[in-house]
DNA sequence: GCCTCGATTGACT
DNA sequence: GTCAATCGAGGCA
């Protein structure tokens, strides 16, 4: 079953735990995500949007299902809006399982360099870049702090399947 | 225009 | 534990 833009309409803490599980279909290469991570708009020191208009807020600002695609360092991150009320919130995919094809996805870095996601991806509707199928397979969920982010670690909005080979090990 | 920093990773001490 | 690689945005002059 196919996942439509609906799907993201929530809070982004609720998207990113829906998420893990799901199969992601990109360029033909399927990957189950393992551990995703919630990012809340401008209230959210950590997130992009508290720095004022670049393409990532800008993203958040539109509808809920939009592919986020930004660069840090040298590598890049794969997101997914998730708006509730028109806030600026998305869900960062941290981690993915490969399926069908050979890869180190153990990180957002590395599953973007895996799946062939680039800059081509911004902005693009899920379903329409990359499709996103629903995952019967029960699991565990892990919730906790954050990694990697300076600002702030307090909230517990890093999620992932617990005793997955595939989570980045941080 | 120049400098600094970051939602990261891997190599090195 | 520290550090460099890469690139676009922001701050500053």
């Amino acid at each position: 079953m196919k996942v439509g833009s609906g799907f993201f309409k929530n809070n982004a803490d609720k998207v990113a735990k829906e998420l893990l599980g799901k199969i992601l279909v990109v360029n033909g290469k399927k990957c189950k995500i393992v551990e995703t991570e919630a990012y809340f708009g401008e209230e959210d020191n950590a997130s992009w949007a508290s720095k004022g208009e670049n393409k990532v807020s800008k993203m958040m600002n539109e509808e809920a299902g939009k592919i986020l695609v930004y660069n840090v360092h040298m590598y890049k991150m794969l997101n997914f809006v998730a708006n509730r009320k028109g806030s600026k919130n998305a869900v960062l995919i941290r981690a993915v399982e490969p399926l069908n094809f050979e890869g180190r996805c153990n990180g957002p870095g590395l599953l973007t360099l895996a799946l062939g996601v680039d800059d081509s991806f911004h902005g693009k509707d899920v379903g329409k870049g990359i499709v996103l199928l629903d995952n019967e397979d029960y699991f565990d969920i892990i919730q906790c702090k954050r990694i990697g982010v300076r600002e702030n670690s307090l909230e517990p909005l890093r999620f992932y399947i617990k005793g997955n080979k595939h989570v980045s090990k941080k």
